[in-house]
DNA sequence: TGTTAATAAATTTTT
DNA sequence: TTTATTAACA
């Protein structure tokens, strides 16, 4: 076999990662240093060269979009799909090995997965079920508190008692929730990882055999890994140690998440003779913008240590726009848009990065102003659409009557009469008998221990699922669930018009069966599980499109976590303003800190070309005005990089030294005796220094260095100063 | 049972 | 300011 052809188009470092003959490997990957290329060629090279059978390989990804993209990528460079190639993400792998041996992981065959919105709804529920205090006891802390505990591998037992009643009252949530999650064969993301990690942990023979059937075992974004993965990792290469890891230790910007970036060292400490690749050559970005990055990350501390360095030319500078407002900044950021665009330049091909997804609004605006086509990042997606869950919830508890959280969405959905007194009676028969929510309603429906006119619809409702249940049979995919969205009621409930949005939920639920139509056409599908578990499993675990392609040539908007991976020719780093960006919870946490570091340099990075940074002068954020100063970040950067955007009227006249601009001097009114170097006060930032002026009549504006909020650039007609 | 008024909260989100 | 959730109401 030639291999050449894997290895001609790397470069040094690149071909030393791919063709290594070490165990194991960890390849510090900078931004834009072909990390996907150095795992996709690494995968080739172990088929190819070293003859390893696809079937042995096992890769993980993060994301869907990374584990295709490899999986494509790997199909065209060998010519050929690699047959029972294992490429996926944490949770897709987790989750195949869960359905294959579910009986030794103590899970009902059929068990169905809880995404983030399925889990919030149950600890809600059970909150309230527990009799507890929703304002004293918010679902949302509980959720952080199991899930948090969840990725560190700590089970409601393994929780030592405790004398603090914050944390009995956690605990005994969490018992509570792992409880109902049993009884109702139910598991959320978190469970997917734990679960399996216990599953190889305690049972020897399947440990053996995937430790022995996976001779290779490759990760992407390693630096994003938590204690669960990294554990996993670490048992499945337990004896051979063969494991290939790509990661960036500057770009991690999920530790909030559970990643765990020490996981870079422990590799270094757990892998002795593990080879490291370092690989800083940057296809991607021209010289100041890597520049700019590298001063910037090499603020940081404890870092593994990188410097990114490229072939291509210098390039432009960095602009540097300060607005007067947010609306200043879209409108500036829009225009500059517009002025690429005409110059021939694609608009896919440029970015709006924000730190937080309420800033889009404003450039939103502005954008259809001038009717540039636009695209967000980062809305609902197709399968977290009301709707399609409620249609799927339909379609889980005809498949398993015992899914408390498929009972609670739809037992009411729509409209049937059951209200909130019923369903308590409900939820406190099923907690005190400890049985689904199904059987709780059988039972009270069996007892007839509730007034006629409660029990009535929970007859029609227990009908409706088995007739549901007896209708589908015999039907395939698409027509059972075609049937279900017919006979539930739910077609019809959406067809009444609240707020607008019913056509577009019918639609959708119309895709929905269109959807699960070409599911059945997919080519790797399991055919010892059925069909439709592993339809509601991949509606689960891969939510879908964020939007429908309205059309093909969008400027992106998104937010810089959203960003990671991509790449624009111009990207406008938007809201370079302490207490956004870094964002206020950071300012006091070094380490946090840290980290909204690593996500600007993320965000530089981004950058092929031309790099514009923007911040505001002043800021709405919740109704309120702010006056924020700019960002840290800015000062980071090096100067002799940057160019800062000045939109003047006329041309300032260079003045001999010495002499004022005359307006400066003898402008009538309040502003009349403004000269640099003159003390001010101004209402909002308090007393300050003159700098300098710029700009003519109306349209001048004066720097003034304020004591406490820092240099700020005025317009003068407005600033309102007064003179000290 | 659906509407409305009040109230609270408000980074980032691969699965 | 916006948004979501809940309590009150007709």
């Amino acid at each position: 076999m030639d291999v050449t052809e894997i290895l001609d188009t790397l470069n040094t470092e690149q071909r030393q990662a791919a063709c290594s003959d070490a165990a194991s490997m960890l390849v510090l990957a900078g931004a834009g240093s072909g990390k996907t290329r150095v795992l996709v060629h690494r995968i080739a090279w172990l088929i190819r060269a070293e003859s390893i059978a696809p079937d042995r390989i096992l890769a993980v990804t993060f994301t869907n979009k990374a584990a295709r993209e490899m999986r494509n990528r790997i199909e065209s460079l060998l010519n050929i799909p690699p047959q029972n190639l294992w490429i996926g993400t944490f949770h897709g792998t987790a989750h195949r090995l869960l359905r294959r041996h579910a009986k030794e992981a103590g899970l009902p065959t059929s068990f169905q997965i809880l995404d983030t919105d399925d889990q919030q709804r149950i600890v809600r529920r059970l909150i309230k079920s527990l009799g507890l205090d929703e304002n004293r006891w918010p679902a949302k802390q509980a959720l952080w508190y199991i899930n948090a505990h969840k990725e560190e591998g700590r089970r409601a037992k393994h929780l030592g008692e405790s004398g603090d009643p914050f944390e009995r009252q956690m605990q005994e949530i969490y018992r509570t929730y792992e409880d109902l999650c049993n009884r109702s064969g139910l598991v959320d993301f978190a469970e997917l990882l734990l679960r399996t990690l216990e599953l190889l942990r305690d049972s020897p023979e399947l440990l053996d055999f995937y430790q022995r059937k996976f001779r290779h075992v490759l990760v992407d974004e390693f630096q994003d890994t938590n204690r669960i993965q990294y554990a996993w990792l670490r048992l499945l290469t337990q004896d051979n140690h063969n494991l290939f890891a790509v990661g960036d230790d500057d770009q991690s910007i999920y530790s909030w998440r559970g990643a765990v970036v020490e996981n870079l060292q422990h590799f270094q400490r757990d892998y002795p003779g593990h080879r490291l690749v370092r690989l800083e050559q940057n296809y991607r970005s021209t010289g100041n913008i890597l520049a700019a990055a590298n001063a910037l990350i090499s603020q940081n501390q404890n870092r593994l240590g990188k410097n990114l360095w490229t072939d291509f030319q210098e390039g432009e500078p960095i602009s540097i726009y300060c607005a007067f407002n947010e609306v200043d900044e879209a409108h500036f950021t829009v225009n500059r848009i517009q002025r690429w665009t005409e110059q021939g330049h694609a608009r896919r091909d440029i970015a709006i990065l924000y730190r937080s997804n309420a800033q889009s609004r404003q450039f939103e605006e502005k954008l259809v102003a001038l009717g540039i086509p636009y695209r967000i990042y980062g809305g609902l997606r197709f399968f977290e659409r009301a709707e399609i869950k409620d249609a799927l919830g339909y379609v889980r508890l005809v498949s398993n009557r015992h899914d408390d959280a498929a009972f609670e969405r739809i037992i009411n959905t729509p409209v049937r009469g059951i209200g909130t007194r019923t369903l308590d009676v409900l939820r406190d028969l099923a907690r005190s008998e400890r049985v689904s929510l199904w059987q709780a309603m059988e039972q009270l429906i069996a007892d007839e221990a509730i007034p006629s006119r409660s029990r009535k619809p929970l007859m029609t409702f227990q009908w409706l699922i088995q007739s549901l249940a007896d209708r589908v049979d015999d039907l395939d995919l698409a027509t059972t669930i075609q049937a279900i969205i017919e006979h539930s009621g739910l077609l019809n409930h959406y067809q009444k018009d609240r707020d607008g949005q019913a056509e577009q939920r019918q639609e959708n639920l119309v895709e929905l069966v269109n959807a699960a139509r070409q599911f059945g056409q997919e080519p790797d599908l399991d055919p010892e599980l059925s069909l439709m578990e592993q339809f509601l499993s991949h509606a689960a675990l891969e939510a879908g499109e964020k939007q429908s392609g309205d059309s093909d040539d969008c400027v992106n908007l998104m937010t810089l976590h959203a960003a990671k991976g991509l790449e624009f020719d111009l990207v406008f780093l938007v809201g370079l303003e302490e207490g956004l960006f870094p964002s206020l919870q950071s300012l006091e946490d070094p380490g946090r800190l840290e980290e909204e570091r690593r996500l600007c340099y993320v965000g530089i990075t981004r950058a092929r070309r031309r790099l514009i940074l923007t911040h505001a002068e002043s800021r709405r954020i919740y109704g309120k005005e702010l006056y924020p100063r700019a960002s840290r970040f800015i000062r980071e950067l090096p100067v002799e990089l940057l160019e800062e955007i000045r939109l003047t009227t006329k041309a300032q006249p260079t003045l001999p030294s010495g002499r004022k601009p005359a307006f400066f001097q003898d402008k009538p009114g309040p502003g009349a005796q403004f000269r640099i170097g003159q003390r001010v006060q101004h209402a909002k930032f308090g007393e300050g220094v003159i700098l300098q002026s710029e700009g003519e009549g109306a349209q001048s504006r004066i720097q003034v260095n304020f004591t406490d909020a820092g240099c700020k650039w005025l317009m003068l007609a407005y600033a309102n100063l007064t003179s000290l």
